[in-house]
RNA sequence: GGCCCCAUCGUCUAGAGGCCUAGGACAGGACCCUCUCAAGGUUCAGACACGGGUUCGAAUCCCGUUGGGGCUACCA
C-alpha cells in the first residue's frame, strides 16, 4: 500500500443509489489500480439517519458488487467529538460566528436566496437555537483542482457565510466533510458532480482549520446519471436503488461492468470486460465530464451478455431463487434435472434472470397457458392443423426412443407427408404443448416433458379444435 | 435570479489540428443462418448545437450565443 487513500461516504438513506453504486466503484477501481487504500464512511450526522439498518443495507450492497474497503465503516456519528472542536475552534478563533436568523427571517431579507451575512458582526455567543456559521472571505478565489473537468475557480465574494453547526448544536455535513477528509488523510475525493459546487466550501474550511493547502485532496467530480429527460436520477422518480436490480435478475457483475461504462471506457473501445481488466486500465484522466444515461436497454444486452457467458451449472444455481420463489406453477410440479435439461437453450434467451420462469413455465404447469394469439395464429389459421396434430400424435407414440433427435425426425416425416417444411410443421405442435409460438427449441423441450404430457396435450389441443 | 458544470448518431462513446467520406456499441430496419424465438453473420439508416475567430488546415484550440443540467437547506 501507498499513501494514496480514497474513501466513500455515502449518507444512509436505506439503500444504495445507482449513481452512489457507481461513485463508489470507481473509487475501488482507482484504489485497486493504483495500490491505495479504500476508505469506507458513513456519513450519518443527522441523527434521523444514523440507523444500523440502514447502514447494513449500504454494505450488503457494495459486497454483491464485490467492491471490498479496507477501512472502515467509520460513522461520523461516532466521531461527533472531532466536529465539535473543530467548530470550537473556528468560534474561537473568529473564524465563524453565531447566528439567530430564523429561515423566515433570511428569506424576508433577502428572497433571491442565500444568508445575507446579518449576525456576522453581531457578536453573538453560543445558545439555543443558534446556528453557527461560517466567515467566508468577501474577496479572494478558490480553486478547486479536479482530475476530471481541470480547475474550477470560484470568487470567495460568490460564498455565502454558510451553516457549519446546526442550533441543536449537530454539524453539518460540509463540516465532518472537511474534517474527515483531512483527518483521514484523503488524496482523491471522486463524488457526483452535484457535490462541486460545495467543495469551495469544504476547502475553506479546512484551511481555516490549519490544514496545509499542499495537502488539499485531488478531485474528481463524475458526471451526474440522468434519466431519459435528462435530469438526475432521483428516488421519487427513477429506479435508482441497487437491490432492486438485483431483485430484477441482474448479475452483479453486468451491472458492476455497466456502471463503469457511465462516465469511463478503456482507450480501445471495448464494453464487456472482467473486472480485473477494469481495475487494470482505470484512468482518472479517461473520466468523461459530461453526463450519462442510464440505459436500462443497454445494461439489459450486458447482462444477457454475462448470462450467455455463464458455465451452465452457475446459470441453473442463479436462476433457482427465481424459480423456487414464488414460482407461476404449483411449486411441488417443479424438478431441477428437468430444468437442467433445457438450461443451456434458456440460457441464450433471456436477458435477466426474472424472465427465465416466463421461458420455462410450461414444463411445471399441469396444462400450459395457451395464448389466444398464439393459438389463433399457430393452430386455428394453419390449414388442417387437426390432421397435422394427429398425425404427429401418432408418429410420437409410436417413437422407439424418446429423444430429440428422434422427435426432429419424426416432426420432419410428419410434416414434409403434407409438403410443410419443418418450420411451419412444428407450430402447430409447439402451440399446443407450450402454449406460445415462441420459446427454447421444441425437440429438446418435449424431450424434457416427457411423452405422457407431450401426447396428453397434443390431444387437449385436437379436443379443443373439434369443439366449436 | 446568482454561481458552477456540460455539449459528436435516439443512447453510451472513439476522436488529444491533417489518419474523418467522423469509427464502434446498444436500440431500430433489411437480408443470411435456422424447427420458433434467441444467439451469430452481413448490411442500411443515423451525429460533430449555432455564430465568430486562430490556422495552410478545426469535431478537435479561443470567444460568444443557444440548449441541457447541478447547486443555491440549521439534508447529505
Amino acid at each position: 500500500m501507498n499513501d494514496i487513500r480514497v474513501r466513500f461516504a455515502p449518507a444512509p438513506t436505506g439503500f444504495l443509489h445507482v449513481g452512489s453504486a457507481r461513485a463508489a466503484l470507481f473509487n475501488w477501481l482507482f484504489a485497486r489500480h493504483t495500490g491505495g487504500t479504500f476508505v469506507l464512511r458513513i456519513e450519518d450526522t443527522d441523527p434521523e439517519r444514523s440507523r444500523d439498518d440502514l447502514v447494513e443495507g449500504i454494505e450488503r450492497s457494495l459486497k454483491w458488487l464485490g467492491l471490498d474497503w479496507d477501512e472502515g465503516p467509520y460513522r461520523q456519528s461516532q466521531r461527533m467529538h472531532l466536529y465539535a472542536a473543530a467548530a470550537d475552534r473556528l468560534a474561537t478563533e473568529g473564524a465563524a460566528y453565531y447566528c439567530d436568523c430564523t429561515k423566515d427571517d433570511i428569506a424576508a431579507r433577502k428572497p433571491t436566496g442565500g444568508y445575507d451575512g446579518f449576525c456576522r458582526d453581531r457578536g453573538l455567543g453560543p445558545g439555543p437555537g443558534r446556528a453557527l456559521r461560517f466567515r467566508t472571505p468577501h474577496q479572494g478565489e478558490t480553486v478547486v483542482h479536479d482530475a476530471i473537468r481541470g480547475d474550477v475557480v470560484f470568487e470567495n465574494a460568490n460564498l455565502e457565510d454558510f451553516v457549519i453547526l446546526r442550533g441543536g448544536g449537530e454539524p453539518m455535513f460540509i463540516l465532518a466533510n472537511a474534517v474527515d477528509d483531512a483527518d483521514m488523510r484523503i488524496t482523491h475525493v471522486l463524488r457526483g458532480e452535484d457535490l462541486l459546487s460545495s467543495t469551495p466550501k469544504v476547502l475553506l474550511l479546512r484551511h481555516a482549520l490549519g490544514y496545509d493547502p499542499a495537502d488539499d485532496p485531488l478531485y474528481g467530480h463524475l458526471p451526474v446519471i440522468v434519466n431519459e429527460k435528462r435530469q438526475k436520477l432521483s428516488k421519487r422518480r427513477d429506479d435508482v436503488a441497487l437491490e432492486e436490480f438485483r431483485e430484477r435478475g441482474y448479475l452483479p457483475e453486468a451491472m458492476r461492468n455497466y456502471l463503469a461504462l457511465l462516465g469511463w471506457g478503456p482507450g480501445d473501445g471495448r464494453e464487456i470486460m472482467p473486472v480485473a481488466d477494469m481495475v487494470a486500465e482505470f484512468r482518472l484522466e479517461d473520466v468523461k465530464p459530461s453526463p450519462a444515461f442510464f440505459d436500462v436497454q443497454k445494461l439489459d444486452h450486458v447482462n444477457a451478455e454475462y448470462i450467455r457467458a455463464l458455465p451452465v451449472h452457475t446459470f441453473v444455481r442463479d436462476a433457482l431463487p427465481w424459480l423456487e420463489e414464488d414460482p407461476p406453477w404449483p411449486p411441488e410440479n417443479f424438478d431441477l434435472a428437468t430444468f437442467e435439461a433445457v438450461a443451456p437453450f434458456v440460457q441464450e434467451r433471456v436477458r435477466t434472470l426474472s424472465e427465465v420462469p416466463g421461458v420455462v413455465d410450461f414444463l411445471f404447469l399441469d396444462e400450459p397457458v395457451i395464448e389466444p394469439d398464439a393459438w389463433e395464429k399457430g393452430v386455428v389459421k394453419v390449414k388442417d392443423a387437426a390432421g397435422l396434430l394427429a398425425d404427429a400424435a401418432t408418429a410420437y407414440a409410436a417413437l422407439p426412443e424418446w429423444s430429440a433427435p428422434a422427435l426432429h425426425q419424426a416432426t420432419l416425416a410428419v410434416g414434409e407427408a403434407r409438403g410443410l417444411k419443418l418450420g411451419k410443421a412444428q407450430a402447430p405442435i409447439r402451440v399446443a404443448v407450450t402454449g406460445r409460438t415462441v420459446g427454447p427449441p421444441l425437440f429438446e423441450s418435449l424431450t424434457a416433458l416427457g411423452r405422457e404430457r407431450t401426447l396428453g396435450r397434443v390431444d387437449a389441443a385436437l379436443a379443443r379444435l373439434n369443439s366449436p
